[in-house]
DNA sequence: CTGTTAGCGCGTTCAC
DNA sequence: GTGAACGCGCTAACAG
């Protein structure tokens, strides 16, 4: 029925062996003979059954991706970036979605375990995730997005969230704004590190600037939209808001325009990964982005790195988010021109270094 | 190293066939020997290797699931759904991206057939592609969103698009509007459907009620912003649009921010799968929606149910989609209060049955 | 340079 | 009811 290497050495008339040698490109074998092969491989429509090959080799050509949740944007282009490199080596990756629950990451860990995986990348629910049996059977282990507590033995991708805070708050302050506010995610590395870096450099470096209030939300629309409800309720004197996530910039905007805020002429508003796609109804909203598709191919190729004999684990990889200006962060100085000929609510600049 | 069947049958004083037996829920073991078995599996902490059950017992354990974009909110819906079902019966996915390309396609339908997979969900590239390889080697085929010209041999899950279509047209006809007009897909069944069952519904149910035209985009966003780009050259007349795809609505969306047209005001807008956490900025969208999710569990039960022998393939699963009413389609007619607060350049409603 | 042979880990006939 | 032995398809030793 389905045709394996002994049909094709059978109608080459040579051992399984060479054909094994030809399909594996061996130089080792008479030209002659190597041809014969070939016409047979391809007359026969001959292709090796890798389940036989992965069980021989116990290096695999499978890979796992275990993530909380495919539907947000920044893990499906993580795995797309994956898949890029998986493609061009001839792997596949089949997927899991942990929706950060425990239960369902540690059974995603025990099938990649029995399927044998040629390597794993997870984005793992806890900073405490498991992950030593794995590792102990030799699979080459990159963690992406939160660093692991204990990552000796993996290689880690994740962006630079104090970076991208500072960037976001380096932004508003070349703007002219002044009183900011923040709706952070919960109390995680990565919704932390953002917070820091954005109060951190509003405190430090940018002299007569303020940030007025920090609300946490849960990462998701509602959470943002109750938190900017709460945030309209307290502090009113804020002229820009800095969310540290893109669901919840949404929610944030969405309360805005209930409570009949406009964006920007009231309020200057910068978000986290708000990609393009989602500026499509309303004005574009600037945002601190994350490259996830790079993360996505550089989990990749640190998957491949680490088949090659000792290579060196633990490796830590952090990517620079970047800022996309958009049209919710225009600027508030009086020397520029755009400023002029927006609705009356604008107070002048204060002095600028 | 790793534990195999061999260590927990020597460590139950069994020999590796019962042990095998007892792994396999099979009833002629002697309960005390089986206990043995189990008390081994669980002190050796013995996991199964999938690989070689999979070599041996023919039947594949791992599925495949093949879309154009899995950045496409749609497809990582769908694949949630498959995932489900997946889990529940000790599954797993892994996942191809054709981009719509022949090429890549081809790639991941040959990669799939060397991992022997135990099923196949696809989103064909093109409405002819080639699935006999896979077919005759008795792999269960699902086509999902698009359905193939050959489908005897396959099952196929698909949305109602006709009916979709016709959906939007009663919507925008029970709110009053009158003159609508349509942006597109490219001319692939899934787009003309809707389209079809949008304008037939028009032309033969709606007295009054008139297309005013059909632009044709390709499904991304640049295409619903040079659609509504040119539809407002040309079309002054219309007081609705139907966007067949969410991408395209946004598009439009913008091209109407841009040209100062005021949504629901001046233009009603009805989309595609605009689902809800697009619905972040600006207005909620009217919006046809697909349950892709479901789509995708249906299809996984589908696979499932294929494996029974010889059961009824070729089976065809149509859904239908679901209206959602947001703010941009508000009604136009004369009885409701919230017309009466409009600007001014609206007209009265024509009368309705 | 080539062919023969032994497993990779497991399920499954066969005898017992 | 149980165990020994074979083979799934392939690769990597080893002889020749």
């Amino acid at each position: 029925m389905v045709v394996t290497i002994h049909d094709v050495a059978r109608r080459a008339r040579v051992s399984i062996a060479t054909a094994s040698r030809v399909l594996n490109g061996a130089e080792t074998v008479r030209p002659d003979l190597a041809r014969r092969v070939l016409a047979a491989i391809t007359a026969l429509d001959y292709r090796p059954n890798r389940v036989a090959r992965r069980l021989r080799a116990s290096t695999s050509q499978l890979w796992a991706l275990i993530v909380p949740d495919f539907e947000n944007v920044f893990f499906t282009r993580l795995s797309r970036g994956l898949e890029d490199v998986a493609r061009l080596h001839d792997r596949c990756v089949f997927l899991g979605s942990s929706d950060d629950e425990f239960q369902k990451e540690r059974r995603y860990l025990e099938l990649a375990l029995a399927e044998r995986v040629g390597g794993l990348v997870i984005a793992p629910a806890e900073d405490d995730t498991d992950l030593s049996e794995l590792i102990d059977a030799g699979v080459p282990v990159v963690v992406v997005d939160r660093p692991l507590v204990y990552n000796e033995l993996v290689d880690t991708v994740i962006s630079d969230n104090i970076a991208g805070g500072r960037l976001a708050a380096e932004h508003l302050q070349s703007r002219g704004y002044r009183k900011v506010a923040c709706i952070a995610g919960p109390p995680n590395p990565t919704s932390s590190d953002r917070l820091r870096g954005f109060v951190r450099y509003v405190e430090t470096s940018a002299p007569g600037m303020e940030v007025s209030a920090v609300i946490h939300g849960d990462n998701r629309f509602d959470g943002g939209y109750d938190a900017m409800g709460r945030l309209l309720m307290t502090a009113h004197q804020i002229d820009a808001i800095f969310v540290t996530n893109n669901l919840m910039t949404f929610g944030a905007l969405k309360a805005l325009a209930i409570a009949g805020v406009r964006v920007p002429s009231d309020l200057g508003v910068i978000g986290f990964d708000v990609v393009e796609f989602f500026q499509a109804s309303g004005i574009a909203i600037t945002s601190v982005n994350q490259d996830s598709r790079l993360m996505g191919r550089l989990a990749g190729e640190r998957i491949l790195s680490q088949r090659r004999p000792q290579s060196s684990r633990g490796q830590l990889l952090s990517l620079t988010p970047q800022l996309v200006v958009g049209e919710s962060t225009p600027s508030r100085n009086v020397e520029t021109t755009r400023a002029a000929c927006q609705d009356g609510e604008r107070t002048n600049a204060d002095d600028v270094a």
